[in-house]
DNA sequence: TTGAAAGCGCTAACAC
DNA sequence: GTGTTAGCGCTTTCAA
């Protein structure tokens, strides 16, 4: 066994008075020592964090909260679900928050009720955070709560009325013109697209940009086939779309959807990416080992929850000024194997964009 | 724009004596309302909930974990990784804590450093965790700190000292040995492994497991293979087991390898399950849609957090009695398509386990 | 069944 | 530069 550092579970947590005492100082300079401010002596600095150290004092971050009314905590509402994306979005969070000195309360709700929204903004309330952010998967639907403190929205417009409202995308608009645009590229004469399930601002905006990309061109807009995720969705829709031959390139708004629109497609005999071009969304590297390889938008999930937590922050502690609008991320278009010309054009060079 | 709940941010927040004024009772009765304590008249009872819900008074947890020392939240040190086991113990945690009326602070460690889990713990010590818990994926390496609250060890040993330690696993050890003996039941004449970092726990109980499986057999024990669970890893792996042509079966310690190798086999010619089976470890569902359909076994992610976390809340309210020791959760494996008999049986029946 | 007083450990404001 | 005093909003005695 290791040496262990710290006191025994027998004798009472030391506080701070403990350490002033050991120290020789007040305890307000104990505080203002812990609290990095200004006007110690580095003499007196020194000399309290030994006392700190040999005491194996803790802060109090509960009486520290009560006393100054500021936490230094942020509370996140997730998604109860596993997928990639919602995974690195939240691990881009808690990175950030970390690198901001905040700590970091997180509650989930199941698959996006408003309710459940509602419901973990007010626990995170409760709990006395200093802000909230609201991660990109979220349902539209009104939700009848007030916050006091900056609420951060991720990926998706404001969902409910706060003090102080910041939004930072992921550029998701931007990311599926891209990768219809690519399509497009291709020589495809239109790109049928797999959405998210219809609430989800996730989906719109990746529906939006698909559909500007097809106006843009003048090309025909097909209907629309509606996913909720899953694989098990996607493969769904690949039955259903492998009957139409006139269907030569999909746009899935999930990499997950996309390899179950693949499987089924190739199943029903269809060839990818000979037949039909498949691009997915969100750019999880597993599938560059898939066969074939999907090419795929890669998601900036740590730039936005950089930029969002920087600016949430920023709220937070200074209220009064202005931060410049958050610049959106680069486009990022991760070309692998699913994707060709159409059948139509096989061998010839891919019309190349204005 | 939907009717919003909530005082504005003019006036201060209510506090209990706030809702006591208005109930017509004492602060002390208020307490009592809120904490569902007994030998409150249900007519009072009535009065300060609907008082409360007039004022829209918040409880602050900061006043109530420093009066009464406890907080009733929870601290997980999570992997600063997105991958699909990972995130879904997350959520697991998340839920499971969340039901049990706790709340959950989050840290996460860089890619598993002992100073990182150290360091994490005290972060979440301070803020007045009542318990703790370290997420499977932890390295080996010993720990100095020690902690007053219990701890919870989600599928791997105690890392360091506390005065109360609980254990869940999640059943790798098991879950390793069936997947191997999948294969040795087919007919292979020996399994390889590609195994996850040695530093990690987790890697170790399924090699363990797969060398146990062999062992039991008395098949041969092939060198072991090494990767950094990455698909990368898993494709580098690949090439170098495809030019070995004894190679007839691989377990592979993470679905995500077990695609990277897959993908590296089918490139060097190697057909898989044909040529050369291969069985992953996790169970994330995607991996059924691809070709071949990975077999893998399925990590009892939720089982274990809800057990685990039934624990750690019983070591934090009731110290004094024992529970009875956790069960383990069943065994899954999944078998798809890329496991079949090795070339040389081909066609045959595969051989029944006694 | 209810209430009054005394803190929990820290920081804020002001003095020195 | 440093110390003093007074709370932050709640729960805990203990008394009624």
């Amino acid at each position: 066994m290791t040496p262990v550092v710290g006191r025994g579970a027998g004798s009472p947590a030391p506080r701070s008075a403990d350490v002033a005492r050991v120290a020789g100082v007040s305890r307000k300079t104990v505080s203002r020592v812990l609290n990095n401010e200004p006007y110690v002596s580095d003499e007196v600095r020194r000399r309290v964090l030994e006392a700190a150290g040999e005491l194996g004092y803790r802060l109090n971050h509960a009486a520290r909260a009560l006393a100054s009314g500021r936490n230094r905590s942020i509370g996140v509402v997730a998604l109860g679900t596993a997928g990639y994306g919602t995974a690195s979005l939240l691990v881009g969070i808690e990175r950030a928050v970390r690198d901001a000195g905040y700590a970091l309360r997180v509650v989930n709700t199941a698959d996006g009720d408003p309710e459940g929204i509602a419901g973990a903004v007010m626990s995170l309330l409760e709990q006395g955070v200093d802000g909230v952010v609201v991660s990109e998967p979220i349902v539209e639907g009104e939700v009848s709560v007030r916050v006091d403190v900056p609420v951060l929205f991720l990926g998706a417009p404001p969902a409910f009325a706060s003090a102080r409202t910041l939004t930072v995308g992921v550029g998701a608009y931007a990311l599926a013109r891209a990768a219809t645009d690519h399509l497009l590229d291709l020589g495809h004469t239109t790109v049928h697209h797999l959405a998210g399930p219809r609430q989800w601002y996730a989906s719109k905006d990746r529906i939006e940009g698909w559909r500007a990309a097809l106006a843009a061109r003048g090309a025909h807009e097909p209907p629309l086939v509606e996913g909720d995720w899953s694989p098990a969705s996607g493969y769904a829709a690949g039955r259903e779309l492998a009957s139409d031959s006139s269907v030569t390139a999909v746009f899935a708004a999930g990499d997950e959807m996309a390899i179950g629109l693949i499987h089924a497609l190739r199943e029903a005999g269809r060839r990818v990416p000979e037949d039909i071009s498949v691009v997915g969304f969100d750019g999880n590297p597993v599938f560059a080992y898939v066969t074939p390889p999907l090419t795929t938008v890669r998601q900036p999930f740590d730039a936005a929850a950089q930029q969002g937590i920087r600016l949430l922050v920023h709220a937070i502690e200074e209220p009064e000024t202005d931060l410049p609008p958050a610049s959106e991320p680069p486009v990022e278009l991760v070309v692998r194997g699913s994707t060709a010309p159409p059948p139509s054009r096989q061998g010839q060079t891919a019309r190349p964009t204005t």
